[in-house]
DNA sequence: CTAGGTGCAAAAGGTTTGCGGTTAA
DNA sequence: TTAACCGCAAACCTTTTGCACCTAG
């Protein structure tokens, strides 16, 4: 009964699905652990290319593939843009920064469940519900509060 | 003040933005309004077709992209699958079946707001959220629970 | 040894764009 | 009359796939 779904590592992970550890795979899962800022697939191939310059992009895509299968990493799509990926496992939303562009995870401690938060029509059964948010992250809200001040 | 989204027609809206009346653009919307089933962009283009047999596929894409910016549409994204398009104007969350494949509209009669639901940073700022489920739509909720019922 | 993984290049799939001709206003 | 719009085809961009070679187990 493993409550923290983080505390399961990429090894153990990585053995008990009978995947083979390869240096790509490892480098990609490191670039996103490392940085995580929610990255495209061309962005983990750039920064990935530092330590392993010979992989390719299609390696990438194929190594975010397999983590997303094994669970070790989530995608996240918005709008038409290119996949994003993310290592965070705890539940969470997703901000994305109508100002700067950057995608910010939102801890979601739900207060209530589904049924008591809405009004859902009694015949349908929801597994799983998703939030997203538009807005300001953190940086933008705050630099936008100064700009407000010093207008006024 | 007018409360009701939908209360402003296709009519209104396409002259108020200083659009133009085509039989296309008509037509287009038409399809999305006569069955609200969430077609993509070709399914808009198989309907319309019948209408308007000269009608080009990047037609639709103009018409619905010009309708949405307009307001009157909505464009559903789900995963990295194609585009989906939405005439309803009130606030709604998406269901995603699990089983059939299809969108269903959810009303979202909101009991509280955003930040009472979840318990969000202090230094975000929210201009709005989205919802979707995954799960059963009504038809195969009941489905699946004729079928729950005859295996007991 | 061999199934799974990699790198490359080509294909696929959805959407957008450029352009010459057409049409609503 | 003319700017907006249409239809067509080509371009675009992200992601997937086929295949020959390579390597972890």
């Amino acid at each position: 009964m493993n409550r923290n779904p983080e505390a399961k590592s990429y090894d153990e992970t990585i053995s008990e699905k009978g995947f083979r550890f390869t240096e790509q795979r490892r480098a990609v899962y490191d670039a996103l652990m490392g940085k995580r800022d929610h990255p495209t697939a061309v962005e983990v191939f750039m920064r990935v290319k530092g330590k392993v310059p010979t992989i390719s992009l299609a390696t990438v895509y194929n190594c975010l593939e397999t983590l997303t299968d094994c669970g070790l990493v989530k995608t996240v799509n918005h709008d038409r843009e290119s996949a994003r990926y993310c290592p965070n496992l705890a539940e969470h939303a997703h901000l994305f920064c109508e100002s700067c562009g950057g995608v910010t995870d939102i801890p979601l401690r739900a207060k209530r469940r589904a049924h008591d938060i809405w009004d859902l029509p009694p015949d349908v059964s929801i597994s799983h519900h998703e939030i997203s948010f538009r807005g300001l992250c953190p940086k933008c809200a705050k630099a936008a509060a100064r700009q407000t001040t010093k207008c006024k």
